[in-house]
This record gives structure tokens, C-alpha cells and sequence, in this order.
DNA sequence: CTGTATTTGTTCGTATGTATT
DNA sequence: AAATACATACGAACAAATACA
């Protein structure tokens, strides 16, 4: 499981998620207008559902670090790495 | 019905009562420090879901027009009218 | 051009948890 | 203890945009 979620924290599921994903990009692990795993394969490596999933993006996107395209993706804004 | 949704547009339904909400507080309809209909109050004038009406709140809040205090409710921010 | 698959977007209904009154 | 109010999370369905064979 790429993206471990401790279901029983006190810290919300969503921003674990978020929390894990920033971490990799911050890292290097994504580069600037790369994709990041879809929404589906999040879900998948979370054990957490969709929605839940969404919303821990949806927090990325509101810092400005990653930006999202309907139909194609999310990825890694251009000026961060 | 206080606020109504055509849930046949295409502007989403979260983003139309943020819209009405929005419309109230800056016509004053809603003073600083004063708190706006409660969720369920929302959720009942509107004929949303739950979920719904809380994204609406959400987008609010993300623009610093309104704060939420769990257990209260959702307040105008002071800075507003 | 026509499907088909992939991916994100919106919405519903429900359940449970936490905070306040 | 009970009622009220917001917070988190699940699962499901359908829509819309995009990519590709």
C-alpha cells in the first residue's frame, strides 16, 4: 500500500492523505505538470473512498501545489517540485 | 422555499446557494458576528443533500466571508456585512 | 466519426463522531 | 442527560471532459 492511512488518528483521513501526498511532491517524487496517481488509483492504495480521496486533493489544489484537468489528471503545479 | 435551486443548470447546485448566501450576507441580510441558517435549516430551504450545503458553506468560508464554530453554527465574519 | 476507456466533477443518502448548549 | 450543530467518511450513481483505437 503506497499511501497508508491510520484510520484510528485523530487526524482526519483526508489530510493524512494530503499530508503524504504533499511529502512526495515536496520530495521530488513528482516532478513540475507531472501526473499524479489518479483519484482511482489513490483510492485504491488508501483503502479510503472516492470522495474522501477528493477531497484530500482538493486541499492540495487550494495551496496552489498541484492543479487538476477534467478528463486527464492532476499535476504537480509548475512552480513547485 | 428561503433559497431555491434549479437543479437543471448548469452552474452545480453547491455553488448556487453559496451564491444566494453570499448575495444575503453582502446585502447585509446578515450582520457581523451573526449566524446564518443552520445546516439543516439550509438543507431543508434548499432541498439539498447534506453534503451539499456544507460544500456551499465551505466555499464561503474559503473566501473568509463566513467561520464556522463546530457545535454553534456558522457565523458572518466580522470584517463583512 | 464512432465508440470505449479513463479520469475528474457533482450529488445523493446515510452513519457516526465531536463540540456546544 | 438530551438536543442541536458542525465534521468526517462511506458507497453509489451519473455526468462531463479527454484520450485513443
Amino acid at each position: 500500500m503506497r499511501f497508508e492511512i491510520d484510520q484510528h488518528s485523530k487526524t482526519p483521513s483526508y489530510l493524512q492523505l494530503a499530508g503524504k501526498l504533499r511529502d512526495a511532491i515536496t520530495a521530488g517524487e513528482y516532478g513540475p505538470r507531472e501526473a499524479i496517481p489518479s483519484l482511482k488509483q489513490l483510492q485504491q492504495e488508501s483503502t479510503l473512498a472516492m470522495g474522501t480521496v477528493q477531497r484530500a486533493i482538493q486541499v492540495l489544489e487550494d495551496e496552489g501545489l498541484v492543479y487538476t484537468v477534467p478528463g486527464r489528471g492532476t499535476f504537480v503545479s509548475p512552480a513547485h517540485e
